[in-house]
DNA sequence: ATTATCTATAGATCTATAGATAATGC
DNA sequence: ATTATCTATAGATCTATAGATAATGC
């Protein structure tokens, strides 16, 4: 079905190399498969085949598929993080007190964009796996706010200091549609590519970030302007 | 595991009211399977007893999972199509060759948000099993495509008339912005409201209709604007 | 000695079909 | 007579565990 197993025949020289070497091989093709088909879609034996090696080996390590799921996202979600982290203390530096919604929004997601969109097959993968997960209740959103929310909150921080007057939720709501938006790109459907004859193409991120912090910063403003007014006017 | 039977006692008199009334009470079961778990998360099983019915009777009605999914969505995918396309035109007629982005967004939202806001569970679960077939390449967006092209072309065409100057392209990529926030607000996963300390609800679709067409016009009209400056600086 | 990997297997579950039964239809 | 529903069942597949084997580790 899947690939031909194809393990390297000399193997490394510690257990513990190993052990580490096997488990990055089953983490790969089990985050392949999952990206694809989702945590229901996938079964162990397939990501065992995929990697050469019996099944029952996948219980060796993991205790069961959810465990070996959460070992999955686990092992990337940190690096992300940190990237994005850093990329959004180095705008805060650089911006000296005066950020922008734009800006900020530019350190957020370009780092990422970069990451999933220039990134290896692993890479691309993991964002289209994240990209199932945040639009699932049962077995997604959970994980993604265990890991991704410091990020999020840290982001909320730089724009609640651009838009001082903006009410917490309407930052709150805009940065729903940043993640929607976002998420969407990294699902990688291909369904904007029929959508617009051609014109447009789910792997083109550069496309997408030349857009979508002008986009989302625009859309900000206008928000918290706009909400302001509204409020004003009803006073 | 799930639900405790109840089927009506009482059947429906003919056998055409009768096959009706159980594909209906089929389509709902499933629906709600569905879009908890995603296609392969459903076993035909709990979706028979659910219903109340034997499992085999589902092969009776559907050849299989995958033609029971593609029935749950051709159900109530022309219903909410005929709304949009309503709505739609009603804004077009009303616009009289003046649309602007942001009531053409209203038009195209609203009409969705109050059905998935207001409707009964169906369309809740509608709403959230679309959230995840939209994030989902394998067997979701292509289900999509087929079904809600034809709208998303037809506000793409109001759009034009509102931007005259904006590329085609940045249209195209606006709406993948604007569908990713849909989408993922649909997906009610929760997340935002752990986010935000509770402070946000994904349950809260008037807040969504309030803030979203405002914030992706702006979004469309500084991407345009950006984009035919960028081009001009080029030159 | 310890640990990575495999063999064998039990038990559960799922899909799909054939054929029986019990209703409605003229 | 037709069709909605159920019973029974075959075959496939998946999960999970026990125990064997084959490497590395001191």
């Amino acid at each position: 079905m899947t690939e031909a197993p194809k393990r390297p025949k000399r193997r490394p020289k510690t257990k513990a190399d190993q052990r580490a070497a096997t488990m990055e091989q089953i983490f790969d093709a089990a985050e392949e498969q999952f990206a694809r088909h989702g945590l229901y879609g996938v079964t162990l034996k397939e990501v065992a085949q995929q990697v050469g090696v019996h099944q029952s080996l996948l219980h060796y390590y993991f205790k069961d598929k959810k465990d070996l799921f959460d070992a999955v996202i686990a092992r990337r979600a940190p690096v992300t993080i940190e990237r994005r982290m850093a990329t959004l203390d180095a705008y805060e530096r650089q911006a000296a007190g005066k950020p922008t919604v734009e800006g900020a929004l530019h350190a957020y997601l370009d780092a990422d964009l970069d990451l999933y969109g220039k990134g290896d097959s692993g890479w691309r993968n993991f964002g289209m796996l994240g990209a199932q997960m945040s639009n699932t209740a049962e077995w997604g959103a959970d994980l993604m706010d265990t890991h991704f929310d410091v990020v999020v909150l840290r982001l909320i921080k730089i724009l609640k200091v651009a838009l001082p007057n903006c009410p917490e939720e309407d930052l709150f709501w805009g940065y729903h549609f940043v993640t929607g938006g976002l998420m969407l790109s990294l699902g990688r459907t291909g369904r904007i590519d029929k959508l617009s004859g051609g014109l447009c193409r789910s792997e083109d991120f550069d496309a997408i970030k030349q857009r979508m912090a002008r986009f989302m910063a625009a859309g900000f403003i206008a928000t918290c302007t706009g909400r302001a007014q509204q409020r004003a006017a009803e006073d």
